[in-house]
DNA sequence: TCAGTTCTAGTCACTTTGACTTTAACTGGA
DNA sequence: TCCAGTTAAAGTCAAAGTGACTAGAACTGA
């Protein structure tokens, strides 16, 4: 298309391009201490620009498809996993992105849960980082890294968004570890369990998760809907 | 471009085009009761499709302006203004926007103020409309602006919004209305100025508002920083 | 001068929050 | 088998915040 020989004139008249990318993240236990932490996956740049730098996962967006089924395209190429929370983060349009030509990208960010299958989907060009340990990336990924992770601390905040870490049933005391990964901080558990039980889409199951060391904690089930993008809003 | 005549074909290997719209916001006073509400300016179509119909002020992007300037661009041409709060919206991609051809809209939301020059600026092709009164839009255009009124309420009640619809120096009161006038509800005057006054970015001047029929109100001024997108987040 | 209105400060009951204590339930080692 | 260690779960208490309300201050216009 336009790679590094197209002169200043060519540039000025393409339309500028549109692009998605998805940033991914997926809890996985730390190897030092063993509790959750914060990973996504990064692909290796195998063209110019960037040639060989670690990148989001993206694309050109095909004429057939919606924006997040672009997204989950994304996610399917890099982690092999179906997004178990998708949402649009921003389209950034800057007009120095690429060094190349005028890039516009739409970036989605995604929730996936921790599968075993998940992250032995690694390979010579798809890599997992942990999220306060990023490599200097290509084009303004950096940035865009940071910025999802700001959105997803937030969304934790206030949201519904924890829970799609997670599987269908859960401990509080799972959630608890799932924000103290997150937003990097420890909560107090009694304090923690006694908010959570006041919020009435968290429900008790009958069950109890058996197998742990000590008292077996009571399993929950999250029955709240996701989204207030127009992306999830419609859906019932 | 890719009119009415194109057949399918010829739409499949066409690159999904890039436009920018602008939802933009104002209070102005209310003909009936001349407490402030909320309005927005929408532009008749005069082309197909939807020609006749109002629509978001809008159109392609040009390659030398980032996305912030061609949204600002959109409010000074349709209002003579320039933005006090200018945020990225969502961008809109779905397959069927428009009949014609596969369109990417990425939107911004903006706040003016009621200065009377703005709402003199209208003309056979420009007319602002009551936010709760919006006519049948073209596009989907009106899921956008109902999206956009949900983010502005969303964002008043957290963040540091209010402010811009205000000059520099306001009243307490006037806060309140704004808020009324968003959120369409009514607050306690007393327990509104309470949490106002408990937040360190809302100073008080030693001015007071003369001219009014009753007690002259204390000035105030907001000190704080407005966004935390990507596009305001670096301005110091 | 006073009736009417807004501005401003304050009271009170109720709820929420953070720090902490206590009891229940289970495992693994002595 | 019993007990130390650990986590689950519930409860206590003071501080802070919130909604409803009262009351005085300050101004205008009749």
């Amino acid at each position: 298309m336009y790679g590094t020989s197209a002169n200043v004139s060519e540039r000025a008249k393409a339309a500028p391009s549109l692009a998605i990318s998805t940033v991914i993240f997926a809890l996985r236990p730390s190897e030092s201490s063993g509790r959750p932490t914060l990973w996504l996956p990064l692909v290796r740049r195998i063209r110019e620009p960037y040639k060989g730098l670690w990148a989001l996962p993206g694309g050109p967006l095909t004429h057939t498809e919606s924006l997040p089924d672009a997204a989950s395209r994304n996610l399917q190429e890099t982690t092999g996993l179906a997004p178990s929370y998708l949402e649009q983060l921003y389209a950034f349009g800057g007009l120095h992105r690429s060094p190349t030509q005028r890039v516009v990208s739409i970036v989605y960010w995604a929730l996936v849960q921790p599968t075993e299958a998940a992250l032995a989907d690694e390979s010579e060009n798809v890599r997992w980082f942990r999220a306060d340990k990023v490599p200097d990336l290509a084009f303004d990924h950096n940035a865009i890294v940071e910025y999802a992770l700001f959105r997803l601390r937030n969304k934790l905040a206030y949201g519904s968004v924890a829970y799609h870490f997670l599987g269908e049933y859960f401990t509080l005391a799972q959630v608890r570890e799932v924000y103290e990964a997150v937003l990097d901080t420890r909560l107090d558990p009694a304090n923690f369990r006694r908010q959570l039980k006041s919020t009435p889409e968290i429900v008790e199951t009958g069950e109890y998760l058996q197998g742990g060391k000590h008292r077996p904690p009571r399993l929950y089930r999250f029955t709240g809907r996701p989204g207030l993008d127009p992306d999830n809003r419609s859906t019932p």
